[in-house]
DNA sequence: CCACCCATCTTTTTT
DNA sequence: AGATGGGTGG
């Protein structure tokens, strides 16, 4: 028994041996904090609570499947109940949908879905969209439901213009879910929610059956979250919950802060662990993400510690573009591997904007590097994937109005936009989903004779459809795709693209399905295998044994670890996002994702950022992140663009000199210095420190990094910024090279790997110029802009 | 009713 | 730059 505790550290053992009563641990990053979480499990399952006592709610279902895998050999064999949130309340309203007017079959929408549903929404509630758009309207009506605010509470509450228009909205728009018996992501966690407040019955039998019940990820809750878990912990408050404040990135999307900062004061007699020694990252690392860190106000001081050896020191590299970025960061991993220092999957990068991912693609496309993009275009939102779904949710659940509509004319069916609406409007009218609608096609009046018969036929399709929907996946899904005719439709109009054809697509669907089927061999396998794959994302699609590099958002790596990463694009306007300037505490969860982005790297870290960045078609200057005047400059390693003047002089357009210059410093009660961050657990006091004196400190902080005269930066000699410019450090530091100029034919080089050699040959222009070198063991080709070659004599 | 073309807007992040 | 949606011509 006492192997599980061995292994562990003593506030690690402290926290496993805790069993009834309250728990926070307060985990900072590596400090193996999903050890210790599984290890008590098994824990509590050696001393004998049944598992099915025990729950663990996690936010990804990546991380359900790790803490599964993980119990499962601490504990073999034994089911515990670990999933995602959503999943949780998923299952329980499958159960008891029919106390919040849904019927067991219901369905989830996804974002799109409830998007369209939403236009819906809007057009029926008559409301003009010209002060708050679609997208704006949605967002207030999910921040509502976060809140656990029904439509008529909302009412009351929020008086802001565009929130006005939501509430008007919003319940329409539920009405509307529950007619097609739909709910969407929100609705899954309001609906049970208020499932446990109103039905006290309910709610105390759940309350005992789920008697240890323990949260990933707490800093993440949100007030329906926080809700769930409070009510199933109030006869048996054996509660346990693990986060770190500094890792919240999700406030966004309803996440409250407060749930976890205030923790201690929900449950009073709470045992608090704290696990500050970091496992996973060097010193240096680890530095860097705490003196980051230090800026933010609302957060519980930790100390993060390691024991770990010291590494390299964490790099900032400047780059001209992000292209070349993409190809400095693909050269350096080409380099790495093919030298054996490291494998592809040590490496990983991380942005702020997925779409930031494409010149990395590219680049690393361009030198063979297998790389995942975890999130790129997105297997489940593809239109044909989206399109055969729709087809298996309309038979799953009549009522799926967005799946209808989606289906009803693809492939073309002779049934026009015109016929679509006016299905809708008959539909609005009676209450009723639009495919009863459909089968009433003759008692609308303003469809047309054709248009009806058109309708009618589409419905008995469906009818015979859904006459397989009991069978197995697999044999469900090829019916669905030839009876509805859409192979047909696939193979007419499937553009010949090069890797993915839409027909692939559908296939790997259909295995995915058959999958399904065998691992879940049980009937009602159409319903679970949407609910499935309605609660994927694409985060969990990572894999983490693959030999490739990996791309991702900062806010797909929490949780996450690789010996080596990049974060690209540290910029201002990027990294804190230009919509994330309004106010502090957004201001904030920006400075916690970088701090999110640097704890996952193990022994080597670069950021990075460009001096003009492409955004949204055109090239714009870029100011510097102001988070890197945060960071210990000084014992970090700058590297300056490696781009020669000789291209960059006429490859670069030049109109804006001042691209480069001093960042702006926010200044704000959001960036308090270190001195006076609040260590006690109130986080109420607000006080600003003064401007000035954190102007002068950052100043100086820089002053002592960059003491010496700063060179001119570019080949226009533009006077030099005052000394706190980011262009003086890193030209300070920049590799004194020569220019590219220099390689021509018939000049001999010295390459650190390959020796001495002779140019045989150069071609390209700017970036892209190669030189073809003879050495002592043969040809080698080398991008002069980034190749490490030096001229000889 | 359908196919194609152009304009607009988008892009933060995800269950 | 790329997707999405609306408008126009067939």
């Amino acid at each position: 028994m006492d192997a599980l505790l061995n292994e562990l550290t003593p506030p690690q053992r402290d926290a496993v041996c805790h069993v009834d009563g309250p728990m926070l641990i307060l985990a900072g990053p590596g400090s193996g904090k999903t050890r210790v979480v599984t290890h008590r499990i098994a824990y509590l399952l050696q001393h004998g609570i049944p598992e099915w006592q025990i729950a663990a709610l996690t936010f990804t279902n990546k991380a359900a499947d790790e803490m599964r895998l993980r119990v499962d050999a601490l504990a073999p064999g034994r089911q515990v109940w670990m999933g995602t949130f959503h999943r949780f309340c998923a299952q329980l309203l499958r159960r008891y949908a029919s106390m919040v007017g849904l019927q067991e079959n219901y369905s989830i929408y996804d974002t799109s879905d409830s998007k369209q549903a939403m236009k819906r929404a809007i057009e029926a509630a008559g409301v003009s969209t010209s002060h708050a758009s679609p997208e704006q309207i949605a967002q207030s009506i999910s921040k509502a439901k976060n809140q656990l605010m029904t439509p008529e509470t909302m009412q009351m509450h929020g008086l802001s213009p565009k929130e006005t228009v939501a509430a008007k909205v919003y319940p329409v728009y539920q009405q509307q879910l529950l007619t097609a018996n739909a709910v969407d992501f929100d609705d899954l966690l309001l609906h049970v929610a208020n499932l446990l407040r109103h039905q006290p019955e309910l709610r105390s039998d759940l309350d005992a059956r789920f008697r240890y019940i323990l949260v990933d990820e707490y800093q993440d809750t949100n007030l329906a979250q926080y809700a769930i878990v409070r009510a199933l912990s109030i006869d048996h408050p054996n509660l346990s919950v693990t986060g770190d404040p500094d890792q919240s990135i999700y406030g966004w999307r309803g996440a409250d802060l407060n749930n976890i900062l205030d923790f201690e004061k929900d449950y009073p007699s709470v045992k608090t662990v704290r696990l500050e020694q970091n496992y996973r990252s060097t010193p240096n690392v680890l530095r860097v993400a705490d003196q980051l860190i230090r800026h933010n106000r609302r957060r519980k001081q930790k100390e993060l510690f390691t024991d770990n050896p010291d590494g390299q020191p964490v790099i900032l590299r400047m780059f001209e573009n992000g292209y070349e970025e993409a190809d400095a960061i693909a050269d350096e991993i080409v380099s790495a591997v093919s030298t054996d220092v490291a494998r592809p999957s040590d490496f990983a990068i991380f942005c702020r904007m997925n779409s930031l991912t494409r010149s990395l693609e590219h680049a690393l496309r361009g030198r063979g590097v297998p790389y995942q993009i975890v999130n790129g275009v997105e297997f489940y939102q593809r239109k044909e994937i989206k399109d055969v779904l729709a087809y298996l949710h309309l038979i799953n659940n009549p009522g799926h109005d967005v799946a209808l509509q989606r289906v009803i004319n693809t492939p073309t069916r002779g049934i026009g936009a015109k016929t679509v609406q006016r299905l809708q409007r008959f539909a609005d009218d009676h209450h009723v989903p639009m495919l009863e609608a459909a089968r009433r096609a003759d008692e609308i009046d303003s469809l047309a004779k054709r248009s009806a018969t058109m309708v009618k036929k589409f419905v008995t399709l469906y009818d015979r459809l859904a006459t397989k929907a009991t069978a197995p996946l697999e044999d469900l899904l090829r019916f669905v795709v030839q009876e509805s005719g859409y192979d047909k439709h696939l193979e007419k109009h499937s553009i010949e693209s090069d890797d993915t054809s839409p027909l692939a697509n559908v296939d790997e669907l259909i295995s995915a399905a058959v999958d399904f089927d065998r691992r879940h061999p049980d009937d009602g396998s159409l319903e679970a295998f949407l609910e499935q794959v309605a609660l994927v994302s694409d985060t969990d699609a990572f894999e983490d044994n693959d030999q490739r590099v990996t791309l991702m958002t900062l806010h797909a790596s929490k949780g996450l670890e690789f010996p080596r990463v990049f974060i690209v694009g540290v910029e201002d306007d990027l990294l804190p996002h230009k919509r994330s300037k309004e106010d502090d505490s957004q201001f904030e969860e920006e400075r916690r994702l970088l701090f999110v982005g640097i704890t996952r790297a193990k022994q080597w870290l670069q950021l990075s950022c460009c001096k003009r960045r492409m955004i949204r078609g055109d090239t714009r200057p870029v100011i510097p992140s102001p988070f890197l005047n945060e960071l210990p400059l000084e014992e970090m390693e700058r590297i300056e663009s490696t781009a020669r003047r000789d291209w960059f002089d006429h490859d670069i357009d030049q109109s804006h000199p001042d691209a480069w210059e001093l960042p702006e410093i926010q200044i704000d009660s959001d960036s308090a210095d270190p001195e006076s961050i609040d260590t006690s657990f109130d986080f109420g006091a607000n006080q600003d420190p003064g401007r000035d004196d954190h102007a002068q400190e950052t100043l100086a902080r820089f002053d002592e990094a960059d003491a010496k005269p700063a060179p001119a930066a570019n080949a226009h000699d533009q006077p030099i910024p005052e000394i706190g410019s980011l262009r003086t450090a890193a030209d300070l530091l920049s590799n004194k090279r020569p220019p590219l100029t220099a390689f021509r034919e018939g000049i001999q080089v010295r390459h650190y790997e390959y020796g001495e050699g002779t140019i045989i040959a150069v071609s390209g222009r700017g970036p892209k110029r190669m030189a073809r070198i003879q050495f002592a063991d043969g040809e080698h080709n080398f991008r002069l802009a980034f190749a490490k070659l030096e001229v000889v004599g």
